[in-house]
DNA sequence: CATTTCACCTGGTGGC
DNA sequence: TGCCACCAGGTGAAAT
């Protein structure tokens, strides 16, 4: 579900409802997959915080735990694999199915984090301990274009793979892969390091469009993604690719192809993007 | 090292 | 209605 701007999206709706609260009772599944930090751990880690701020990096959302902002103790780091959702609800909220971890908060809110497929990730981090949460590649929203052109210098891999590597770009996934490549006019299997340097300014400023309109729109619901209040987003009206296999392309009515890359299923115009 | 493939999970869909 | 194959927003380990 969650590429950057669906990550965006949850992260600014919870950022809105539960800045300044503080964590009174922690929960946790027996599941040991979602805990990339021992959920014991966690518990001792969140209980009596306070949430300070709650932001995005790349497809992480980041809980600045502490007394205040400037004094920044710890952060609670979720990441929301390919169906975990991060909900602020009422505490009679009927809880979900595969609901893993439920913080009680000081105002009688609840934060829920529900994922079937278990492939996301909850970690504490104690700043002191590990030190900050730091993505290992580039914020596709701010890098400039030389480091962005610089990114793809002498790699044999496809283009989209080298979109869909989080060391070097952080945030972009299968959806928005596919989206910015057709708005560039670039097809998914070239080789990376083969792209023209204005190829690679086109891709880049059709990133930033694609996924800018994206948060605008609060994200592409494909199947199960909604915000932090479960509410669905809209940017899969304006999909001009994704899973459209077999569909006409909407600049020049050729069948989009779908074929595989990186093991992913990929969407392009054969006409349109060269 | 760079690149590719596969396993990790549940659930929805479409064919028979 | 049931069974089965296939597909899905991601990522890290193992293989090549």
């Amino acid at each position: 579900m969650p590429e950057l701007p669906e990550v965006e999206t949850v992260a600014r709706g919870v950022d809105e409802r539960v800045h300044g609260d503080r964590i009174v009772e922690v929960w946790f599944s027996s599941y040991p997959q979602p805990f990339k930090t021992s959920a014991a751990r966690q518990h001792r880690g969140l209980a009596g915080r306070k949430i300070v701020a709650v932001h995005r990096t790349g497809k992480h959302i980041v809980c600045e735990l502490g007394e205040n902002k400037k004094s920044i103790e710890a952060q609670w780091v979720v990441h929301l694999g390919m169906t975990g959702r991060l909900l602020v609800t009422t505490p009679e909220a009927p809880v979900a199915k595969h609901t893993h971890a439920r913080l009680e908060l000081k105002s009688g809110k609840e934060l829920r984090f529900v994922d079937p497929r278990r492939f996301g990730r909850l970690e504490f981090r104690d700043l002191k301990k590990n030190g900050a949460f730091a993505a290992a590649g580039a914020e596709p929203l701010t890098i400039e274009p030389e480091a962005f052109a610089a990114l793809f210098r002498g790699r044999t891999l496809a283009i989209k793979a080298a979109l869909l590597n989080q060391s070097l770009l952080t945030g972009v996934g299968n959806i928005y892969a596919d989206e910015s490549l057709f708005h560039a006019g670039i097809r998914p299997r070239r080789a990376a390091g083969r792209l023209t340097r204005a190829e690679l300014e086109r891709l880049r400023v059709a990133l930033v469009q694609v996924l800018e309109a994206s948060i605008r729109k609060g994200g592409s619901s494909v199947s199960d993604y909604v915000d932090a209040t479960g509410v669905r987003g809209f940017y899969q009206l304006e999909h001009r690719v994704y899973q459209r296999g077999g569909e006409p392309c909407h600049s020049c009515a050729t069948p989009i192809e779908r074929i595989l890359v990186a093991g992913r299923g990929t969407h392009f115009c054969p006409k349109c993007q060269k």
